[in-house]
DNA sequence: CAAGACATTGCAACCGTTTACGACTAAAAA
DNA sequence: TTTTTAGTCGTAAACGGTTGCAATGTCTTG
């Protein structure tokens, strides 16, 4: 790269005016008077002057830009999230810089400190389980964080997300309301902290009460094959009732179901997370507990703004309501 | 944000060195004796100390940053670019910078000068037709640009893309070969460029060639719910076969013909671009043209890498193969 | 032993801004 | 008229690094 074309010094040596006070038209600091503003912004417009964020961030200690860590784009999962999190990021004039901890090639430690040092404003967390030493390194620093759709094991991080817990109780409820017994849970990652601290815990308790002792959970089902394969052992289990994490491996069950002759929802019903809409392309529908994923990342990043202007969170841990929305994989 | 805790300076009183001689142990240069280096890089240690990323960007003019220029990360097509991108872009150590440019809150050219003044190395490009005054910003400055899945109208830019007009004409022929004479195409956004300047082309052509003259060109259908309610129109049109853009609007189709009692491939034949596993999970399962998105991506990238290092491009215009995916919805 | 050659290090300018702080001016108050 | 006051503006020191160049030291080599 070579030397900046033009820089404030230039716009203020037209100008005949302190580069200060080109830095403060450029800045919107009222400080100036009427027509020297004016007259700086003519320079400004006639030589095309745009200022160096680069710089900007030096000198003011704010880069408006935060840093996204997100597990996967293709998993529509985030990228909904991550969509809520960018409207509202532009609405409020910051960038985001991207950070995927999917592939293994970088740990997450080392995305994240990197983040910290490209100096972003804030981070938008919204992987699974945060590690330790990744606790440890946003505590280290000031730069606040936001988890979305996910939390950490001690509520230390403000957080957004709706009642897993419930969520998952309620869906189990309508499975044994229609006379199902031998229910199972169907998560794509066995370590991911909502599924971990919330799911298994919710359908453990639930089985508990209800005094269901055919626990069956299917692990690390993540894709439309896994959910296809995976109905080969549904089916030597004899599970009549399945909650899924992902729509998509929820359509790949239902598939070679209806190939295998199984009656859906007869024989086997089967509700999902929809956060594509796979749900509703699948025959028969899906019924899904549905998340405001949009509204999750959207509101995730307006707590962000907040804490990156150091103003007080009304609250830390906000939940967002989800509805279950009854379709044709459930009587 | 407050001071930085440990700088460059810290660590050189600490080892007793100048600055110049830590930059040169941190940067990897190996103009420094071996007892030094370890005495530097202990102290490095011992303090924590992490560079300032924004520093190192204004001092070396280089950000290790590449912008991202998309309409819609939650449109699976742009998802899967996005990856190719991105795993390429960590392997040889740059961010992403990432900009949406679907909303109209801000226009392109906003977004791009916003880019570029944060002084990104680079610049991924795969939305839609490159505006004029889009091309006119890029060529200012000397920030390399690679576009991916999409080009420009004179070819000015590098660009990684298969040959869509090839693509499509195969399509077409299946099409045609299999009887059916009605043939009509479903494009998501009339004014991007594939499908302006390929898509529309490919398919004038191809009917002027084998003298069919019912051209049915239905514009927007973005979504699932465009394609069902596009059925309507492609009914009361007597089209009996289809080329979509989007494989989700295919399946609108293919479910709003199945509800309607229209057989497929037998009254109707279907074939769309796959982009995401939609087409595997509707039934019938939809012939495809299978792009290789995450390679798009990946070359893109790469091409990017070599463009931010001086380097020169064998290619200013790869060509990336695709295959036609027989399936159900054809015969 | 003198003199290049080379490896190692430090000096200091520079990257393009922001922002205390103080100076200056003109209007308002005394 | 003199003193405050408020509004404008410029000076210069940061911000935390990189890097060309010169200085120094160490080795060869003739």
């Amino acid at each position: 790269m070579q030397k900046q074309e033009v820089t404030i010094y230039d716009v203020a040596r037209e100008a005949k005016v302190s580069m200060a006070t080109v830095s403060r038209v450029v800045n919107g600091n009222n400080n100036v008077r009427k027509e020297t503003r004016e007259k700086v912004l003519a320079v400004i417009d006639r030589l095309h002057y745009q200022p160096n964020a680069v710089a900007q961030g030096l000198a003011s200690k704010r880069t408006t830009t935060v840093g996204l860590i997100v597990p996967d784009l293709t998993n529509m999962h985030f990228a909904e999230l991550s969509k809520g999190i960018d409207d509202i990021a532009t609405m409020y004039k910051y960038n985001i810089l991207l950070s995927s901890v999917g592939n293994t090639l970088l740990n997450e430690d080392q995305v994240i400190q990197n983040l910290l040092n490209k100096q972003v404003d804030g981070v938008i967390y919204m992987s699974n389980l945060m590690s330790e030493s990744a606790q440890e390194i946003f505590k280290r620093t000031n730069t606040p964080v936001v988890l979305a759709g996910t939390a950490d094991a001690n509520q230390d991080f403000p957080s957004v997300t709706i009642d897993y817990k419930a969520a998952e109780k309620e869906a189990l409820g309508l499975l044994l309301k229609n006379g199902k017994k031998n229910l199972a849970l169907v998560v794509d990652d066995g370590k991911a902290y909502v599924n971990k601290n919330n799911r298994f815990v919710a359908y453990k308790d639930f089985m508990e009460e209800h005094n269901l002792d055919n626990v069956h959970i299917y692990e690390d089902a993540k894709t439309y094959e896994d959910g296809y394969e995976l109905f080969e052992k549904i089916k030597a289990d004899k599970v009549d009732g399945i909650i899924a994490t992902r729509d998509v491996t929820a359509a790949g069950i239902i598939n070679a179901a209806v190939d295998a002759g199984v009656s859906i929802p007869d024989d086997l019903e089967i509700i999902s997370a929809a956060s594509t809409n796979v749900a509703k392309i699948v025959r028969p529908q899906l019924t899904t507990v549905q998340q405001p994923l949009y509204d999750i990342g959207a509101v995730a990043m307006r707590m962000l703004t907040k804490l990156m202007g150091d103003e007080e969170l009304d609250e830390a841990h906000v939940i967002l309501p989800y509805t279950l929305k009854q379709s044709r994989s459930t009587k």
